[in-house]
DNA sequence: GAATTTCTTCGTGCATCGTCGAAACGTTCC
DNA sequence: GGAACGTTTCGACGATGCACGAAGAAATTC
């Protein structure tokens, strides 16, 4: 007979609420203790042993000791990367009109170290117009004013392994468009946080953009206030 | 409170055995008959039936009536992407030494309409190496030779809509490597079949290289009968 | 029109799984 | 050493869900 993949054992592992809740907040790629998950799934710290060994088990997460506490995280860049073609997928019906996520969610957020959300998408917009980044077929690579781009605002580009992509797309489940990822993703997220544009919001995966983000965001990016607070989310 | 994706809809879809046992089927990218995947999953038409309305409504499937026939099949391109992506995470470690994936299987077989396992892995190193592909980061376009080299094969370069890519790489799930998928490749395997190059397996989705295909693959691939055959499958 | 085929719905066992209280284990701090 | 804290194990309860037999619905064949 022939064995298939078995979709089931990782299925199983995605099956219960809890563990999809886990997940989404692992998903912004930082490392989280088991009680900060528990209270983020809503379930108590023995429940969500339970579920992050189940996780662990299937190959989703991996953990990390140190000292009494337990650090859990995303397994892998092809785990977030799965995980993301999943949550694109899922469809948003469920959603009744009032319980959708959050303005602030929708406007700016992480995702596996990335900037994603509203603010995502209209960078990576900007991005191409610039001439600093060129998307070809569903791919996205550096253009004749990268390096002099990313110089000017104070971004090291990363060195990748030849062959591998210094940036991909990663589709934006709120936004449902492209917005930029990987190692150079990475790079311009690092640096909005070192630079204090952007400043995380405690307990949510949201992103707040500072005056001083407002200025960067402005003079880098052509994006204005404006545009980035704008309502007109529906 | 932050609404979050719900990747437990899609995994409570994917948890079954039986129901991951029919996506598998359906990966090909044929329609099947409810029958058809009972007895590929090993339960009754009853129990295939709730499962298949199951996957219909997590929006993996969907089916299609003729007649008191009703054919299901995969929702969508985007869905056999993203289980592709599970597929490669999915470990292989419940695999025994003497229970895997058929050496026929893994030779050749049909992922979502286009040539998968060692043939298609094979294919697409050749195409590269002829200049009629090119890889670049972790994505597939045409190159210098692709027009004559399609013209004289006899395959239609499909046509696709601006910004789409014509092909992409896929990571087959036996080989561990990337295989070329996509509009292009799908061509290609069409015309195997019109070419009978490739015969289908009845049950499976392996696939037969013929006579014809030895000679075909070994003129325009120089792909020898030796190497396709070779039985260092680990 | 009756028999056949295919699919679906319904009801009922049987097994699995999520949840939490209680308690054990291990580390850190005083 | 003892107290405090985070995590894990165990046991029990309740809920969910898969499977199949029986019967119903819809279409095709003779």
């Amino acid at each position: 007979m022939t064995i298939e993949p078995r979709l089931d054992i990782i299925g199983a592992a995605l099956a219960d609420p809890s563990r999809s809740r886990i997940l989404c907040e692992l998903m912004d790629g930082r490392a989280f203790k088991n009680k900060e998950l528990a209270s983020a799934a809503s379930v108590t710290p023995q429940t969500a042993s339970a579920h992050l060994t189940q996780l662990e088990m299937a190959g989703l997460t991996s953990s990390l000791r140190s000292g009494r506490h337990v650090y859990h995280r995303i397994a892998s860049a092809k785990v977030a990367s799965a995980l993301e073609g999943l949550a694109t997928l899922s469809s948003t019906d469920h959603l009744s009109r009032k319980d959708r996520p959050s303005t602030d969610t929708r406007r700016a957020r992480s995702c596996y170290n990335h900037i994603a959300g509203r603010l995502g998408v209209l960078m990576t917009d900007r991005l191409v117009a610039l001439g600093v980044m060129q998307v070809r077929d569903e791919s996205i690579s550096p253009a004749s004013q990268c390096q002099t781009f990313f110089n000017d605002i104070g971004v090291m580009i990363p060195r990748v392994a030849p062959g591998k992509p210094l940036a991909r797309l990663c589709l934006d489940w709120t936004e449902r468009r492209y917005h930029i990822a990987g190692p150079l993703a990475v790079a311009i997220m690092q640096k909005s946080m070192d630079a204090k544009w952007l400043e995380r919001r405690s307990g949510s995966r949201a992103l707040t953009v500072t005056d001083g983000g407002f200025d960067a965001f402005g003079r880098w990016f052509g994006l204005s206030r404006d545009v980035l607070e704008r309502g007109d989310l529906k």
